[in-house]
DNA sequence: CTTAGTTTTGATAATGAGTCTCATTCACAC
DNA sequence: GTGTGAATGAGACTCATTATCAAAACTAAG
């Protein structure tokens, strides 16, 4: 019988799992082998991905389960789902998993890019938007802030 | 009694349509009466509209006719898409017609509510994106800032 | 007023991202 | 092992949006 090997291609990342374990039984989900392997995906890369970004990434993906595990992942916290308006989603990992960003998103090609913003300003535009939402009811989840233009490749065509 | 709720059918919100017909013109179009009618629709409404509300308030306008208008007013400033991903996406008045501001997206039955930001935040936020899409070589638009949650309607029935 | 050249319209067809279906397979509990 | 319910995957299906295209309307001469 074979020892385990010492780094399997599948433990990358293997401090997001834990926490996707958690979130998924507290719901009655499985962490299952396709699910692991999506979260690996969406881990390994630097920006959000489209569907047919992920499944060139890890092509034993079937699309159709992609599309299902990003929504029970989605629903359990640990992705959220950008979209630009035209053409696909972009999907990215939940805030404890990736620190609180925003978004560059070239309204040309469809890219983005993640930025950060100073910590001070973030809490102080998290107080006013708590203190908009309350006047009116509503019950924050997340907020979503993306710059909307033109990125560095596209701007030389425009 | 002269009452503000009496409403000359066509003539509201005149103030917009030159603003409309000067942007047009620069593009070659025409500022027909079919997009008077769009317009009137958007700017008679305090809330983002989807297509099919469109058409409900403006029932004499074809559904593609609605579309193709939209985009070409999108293209030439003067109307705001808002997705939210599922369903139907929103459209509203842009920037210099409807003072600049921000959305509740209910993340359950998609209703938008527009808010706005005190301008001292708004200044100090314009200032510190533009630094970071000056970073990525990043030619900025506009930003979008929404608030996801549950809208006071369906907090009740969660 | 007519003509010629555009642009716009609207009914309909086409597209395509995303969802649903369902038989099969898998994971876990006993 | 066996049973139960969840997960998978291939394909069918939805439906919001776009594209098509002939007919209509507008515009600017002549």
């Amino acid at each position: 019988m074979e020892t385990p090997t010492t780094t399997p291609p599948d433990d990358q990342h293997f401090e997001h799992h834990a926490f996707v374990h958690t979130r998924l039984s507290t719901e009655n989900h499985r962490y299952t082998a396709g699910r692991h392997r999506l979260v690996n995906a969406l881990a390994g890369s630097a920006q959000p991905l489209t569907l047919p970004e992920i499944v060139e990434i890890a092509p034993d993906l079937a699309a159709s389960s992609v599309y299902r595990n990003l929504e029970v992942l989605e629903r359990c916290g640990v992705v959220n789902r950008i979209t630009s308006g035209s053409g696909h989603a972009h999907f990215e990992l939940a805030e404890p998993l990736l620190s609180h960003h925003h978004h560059l998103v070239c309204v040309n090609c469809g890219a983005i890019e993640d930025v950060r913003l100073d910590d001070e300003l973030e809490a102080l535009l998290d107080q006013n938007l708590n203190l908009l939402a309350d006047r009116a009811s509503f019950k924050p989840l997340h907020h979503s802030l993306d710059l909307h233009g033109h990125c560095a490749n596209c701007e030389g065509s425009a």
